[in-house]
DNA sequence: TAAAAAAGTAACTAGTTAGTGCGTTAAGTG
DNA sequence: CACTTAACGCACTAACTAGTTACTTTTTTA
C-alpha cells in the first residue's frame, strides 16, 4: 500500500508540474519520499477546483469531483478550506495573484511606450487564451457581485502596482509626444482588458451570432491585430 | 392571446380571491374575465425565470424558486417548457430577440455616420445597464457552450439584420470621407459591445481591483464619453 | 348540457449535495 | 521507542432538487 501510495502522489505532482522542490527546509540529508505530503495535496485540490469552477461556475461546481480528480478524500478539502466558498474564494485569489504577477514580469519600463502598450494589449490576449480559467472564474466572482474577492487584502497590493505601470507607460508617452494628454489610466486599463476578454468569453454565442468561428486561427491572429489598432489609436495625438 | 385575459389575469389570480365578475352562465358574449390564463401563466413564468437565471446563472437557478416567483405550480413549467433547460432556451432566446429589435428600431439610416455610431454606442450602454439580465444569461450560455443558442433559428435571422445595420453605417461613413476604409464590420460590432458589456459585468470586481466605484453616476457618465470616443476614434480616417 | 380538453394543484420520488463524526495511520519529536 | 501531531479515509446525514403521478377544477366545444 505504501509503495501505491508514493506512486499516486508522484503522478499528481507530475500532473500539476514541479513541487517537489517545495519540500520544507528539513536538514535530513536522506529526502524520504513522503507518502503524506500536505502540500501537495493541497495544490492537487486547489488545481482540481481551479478546472472545476471554470467549468461548471461555483454554484454548478461539485464538491465530491473536485475531491476525485484531485485524488483526495473529500475531507480534505474542507480540512484545508474550511468550505466549498472558501475553496473558491483561495482559487480566486490565486488566479488574481497568478495574472498580476505575470504582469509585472513584463518589464514594460524600458520599452518604447507605443511599443510597450502593444506588448500589454498582446499579452492580455495572449494570457486569457492560455488560462481560460481566469475568465470563467472572474466572471462567476461578480455573479456572486464580487463577495469573496471583497474580503482579499493581497489583491489590492497587486492592482496598485499594476494600474501603476500602466499610468508610467501612459506618462512617459506623453512626455515623448506620442501619447495625447488626459487619458484615464483606468478607462484605459479596462479598455485593453475588454476587447479582449469579451471575444474570448462570448465566442460561444459570437460564433452563433456573427455566423463565423471566432476560434480559428487567423480570426485570433485577426482580433490580435484588431486590439492593437484599436489601443493606439486611442491613445495616439 | 385575449388582452382581456392579460388583464384580468394580473389581478384575477385565484390566490388575490377577485370574485367580481365570475358570470356563471349569463351569455355574455363580450369579455369574461379568465380566471385560468395559459399565456399569462407563461408570460409570468418566463418573466421569473428571467430573473432567476439571471441571478443565479443556470446551474444554481431553483425550479421551485421560479415557480414561486411566478405564482404558478411547478408543473406548470414542465408543461409549457418540458424541462429547466427548455426554460432556459426560451429565456435566452426571449432576450436575444429583445436587444435586436430596440436595436433595429433605432433607425440609424437617416443620420450622419458618425453621430449614428455615437447612437449605437449609447444605445448598447443604456440597453445593457437597464437590462442586466441580459448580460448574465449571455454569460451563463458561453459557460455551457452556446449549446442552447445552436437550437435556436431565429437568432440567425436578426443577427444578420444586425450586423448589416452597422455595415450600412460604415459604408456611408467610407463613401462620405469620415470613415476609413477597410474595417470589418463584425470585429466593430464585437468592440462596440465588447467596451460597454466587460465594464458593467465586471463592475463587481472591477470596483475593487480599481479601488473606485464604477457604478456612480459620474463613473458611468465618464465611461459612456471614453466608449464613443474610443469607437469613433478607432474608424476615423 | 354533457363531454372533451386544457389549466392547475398537492404530494411524492429518486437521486444529489455540501458538510461531518469518528476512527486509522504515517511523520515528526524528545 | 513512546508519544504527540497532523494527514487521511469511510460511511453517514439532513437538506435539497429536477422531475412526476394522479387528481381536481375550469373552459371550450359539439
Amino acid at each position: 500500500m505504501s509503495q501505491s501510495g508514493l506512486v499516486a502522489t508522484a503522478d499528481g505532482q507530475a500532473v500539476m508540474g514541479e513541487v517537489m522542490d517545495s519540500t520544507p527546509a528539513s536538514a535530513t540529508p536522506a529526502k524520504k519520499p513522503r507518502i503524506r505530503d500536505a502540500e501537495a495535496t493541497k495544490a492537487r485540490i486547489l488545481d482540481a477546483a481551479k478546472k472545476e469552477f471554470a467549468k461548471n461556475g461555483l454554484g454548478g461546481a461539485r464538491v465530491d469531483v473536485i475531491a476525485e480528480k484531485a485524488r483526495a478524500n473529500k475531507r480534505m478539502i474542507y480540512h484545508y478550506f474550511e468550505s466549498k466558498e472558501g475553496l473558491f474564494q483561495t482559487v480566486l485569489e490565486n488566479a488574481y495573484v497568478d495574472i498580476r504577477t505575470a504582469e509585472l514580469k513584463l518589464n514594460l519600463d524600458h520599452l518604447e511606450p507605443r511599443e510597450a502598450l502593444e506588448r500589454l494589449v498582446r499579452f492580455t490576449w495572449e494570457y486569457y487564451q492560455k488560462n481560460p480559467e481566469f475568465i470563467t472564474l472572474v466572471n462567476s466572482e461578480n455573479l456572486h457581485r464580487a463577495k469573496h474577492l471583497k474580503k482579499s487584502e493581497v489583491i489590492k497590493v497587486y492592482s496598485r502596482k499594476f494600474v501603476s505601470m500602466v499610468t508610467t507607460i501612459l506618462e512617459r508617452g506623453v512626455s515623448t509626444g506620442v501619447f495625447r494628454q488626459g487619458i484615464d489610466p483606468v478607462q484605459l486599463n479596462i479598455t485593453i482588458a475588454a476587447i479582449g476578454y469579451y471575444y474570448l468569453t462570448n465566442r460561444f454565442t459570437g460564433s452563433i451570432v456573427f455566423e463565423r468561428d471566432l476560434m480559428a486561427k487567423e480570426a485570433l491572429e485577426e482580433r490580435l491585430r484588431f486590439n492593437i489598432d484599436t489601443i493606439l489609436r486611442l491613445v495616439s495625438v
